[in-house]
DNA sequence: CATTTTTGTGCGTTATAACGTACGATATGA
DNA sequence: TCATATCGTACGTTATAACGCACAAAAATG
C-alpha cells in the first residue's frame, strides 16, 4: 500500500529534523508534548501517527505540518517532452509538481535556431525571462524582440515560437498549468 | 490555534468533498476503504484520524493529502511588502496574479545582510534559484548553503531567512500560493 | 398509506496509537 | 575502576482509532 511509503516518509522526515538540531528523544518529547516512546516508534516506522500528534510534533519543531508531506507521490504528472536538438539545450530547474502546478526550465538557443511550440491546453500561462543574449519571441501573430532582462507573460494555448538573434540566447521559462482539481458532481 | 482547530478543518473538508460529489457514507466507505462509522465520526469531529486513514480518504476522493491541510480561502491578495533597505534590493519580475497564483522576485542581498521572513499562510511554496554569489538559507531549523546555480523548494508556512555569504548574492524567488477556489465552497 | 431502500448514527469489540516506566547500552567524570 | 548521566528501545497499561453490525429516521417505491 501507499500508506506504507507514507509512514516511511514521515519517519525519515522526523529523523532528519531531530538529527539536524541534535535533539534527543527526551528533549523532543519535552518540546513537542509527545512521549519519547511514541517518537521512537514513529521514527522506526512502527506507528502511523494521528494528525493531532503530528501537529504537536510539527509545532514543537516550529515547522509546518505540510513539510512532512514533501515528496509524496501523485498520479498524472504532466511532463513536457522536448525533441532532442543539439541547438537547443533544456535544463529542468523545477520539474512539474501537482501541488504547485508549475514547472521551470532554462532554455539555451544557439545560432539563430528557431523553436516552434504547438499550443498547450487552455489556461496554461507561460512566463519568459531573458537571461542572456537577445531573443525573438512569436505570439499573438507577431515577433517580439526581447533583450537581456526583459520578461513577458502570455497564454500558451496558441501557437508560439522562440528564436535566438545572436549566437546564443538563454531564457527562463516558467509554465503554470490551470487548476483542474475542482470538484464535479458525478451525476 | 491548536490541533482542535485542525480536526475541525478536516471535518469541514470531508463534509464538503462528500456533499460536492453527492456521495453517501456507504459509497465513500467503498471508495476509500474506510468504514462508514469512522467517516461519520471524522465528519462530526469526534475522531482525530490517523495519517494512514486520511491518506485512504484522500486517495478515494482522488485528491491530494495536503488539500486537507490548507486553510480556508482568504480573499486577501498576497502582496509581499518589503521595508526599504539599502542592503537588500528587490525587483519584481512578475507581480502576483490571481490566474497564476504566483509571484516572482529577484532579490539582491549585500554585505552579509540577513533577511528574516515570517511564516506565510499554509500551503505556500517558495522556490529559490541562486543566480550569483553564495547564499545561506535557513529553514527546518538549520542553515543551508547554496552556491550559484543551486536551487531549492520548501513550504513557506514556517520561519525562514536568507543571508548573503560574500559581498553580494542574487537569487530568484518564485512563490506559489495554494488554490483555495478549488474544492472549497466559501459560503 | 405500507413497504422497501437509503442514509446517518449508536453500540460492542478489536486493533493500535500513546503513555509512563524500566532496562541495557554507551558515554562522561571523579 | 566505579559511579553517574544520557540515550534509545522494550514492556505493560490506558486511551482511542477503526471496524462490523444493528437500529431509527428519512426517502423512495409500490
Amino acid at each position: 500500500m501507499k500508506s506504507k511509503a507514507f509512514v516511511l516518509q514521515i519517519s525519515q522526515r522526523l529523523k532528519m529534523l531531530r538529527s539536524n538540531r541534535g535533539w534527543s528523544l527526551d528533549a523532543t518529547a519535552k518540546k513537542t508534548g509527545v512521549s519519547k516512546a511514541m517518537l521512537g516508534q514513529i521514527e522506526r516506522g512502527e506507528s502511523s501517527p494521528t494528525i493531532g500528534t503530528l501537529w504537536k510534533i510539527a509545532s514543537g519543531f516550529e515547522t509546518s505540518f505540510s513539510s512532512f508531506l514533501l515528496g509524496r507521490a501523485e498520479k498524472k504528472e504532466p511532463s513536457v517532452a522536448f525533441p532532442h536538438d543539439p541547438l537547443m539545450q533544456i535544463q529542468t530547474i523545477f520539474p512539474y509538481s501537482s501541488d504547485t502546478r508549475m514547472e521551470v526550465f532554462e532554455i539555451t538557443l544557439c545560432c539563430d535556431h528557431e523553436q516552434q511550440s504547438s499550443p498547450h491546453q487552455p489556461g496554461v500561462i507561460e512566463h519568459v525571462i531573458v537571461q542572456e543574449g537577445t531573443l525573438e519571441f512569436y505570439f499573438d501573430g507577431i515577433w517580439h524582440a526581447l533583450e537581456q532582462g526583459d520578461k513577458t507573460r502570455f497564454f500558451a494555448d496558441q501557437p508560439h515560437a522562440y528564436k535566438a538573434i545572436g549566437a546564443k540566447a538563454v531564457f527562463q521559462n516558467i509554465i503554470i498549468y490551470p487548476c483542474n482539481n475542482c470538484d464535479f458532481r458525478t451525476e
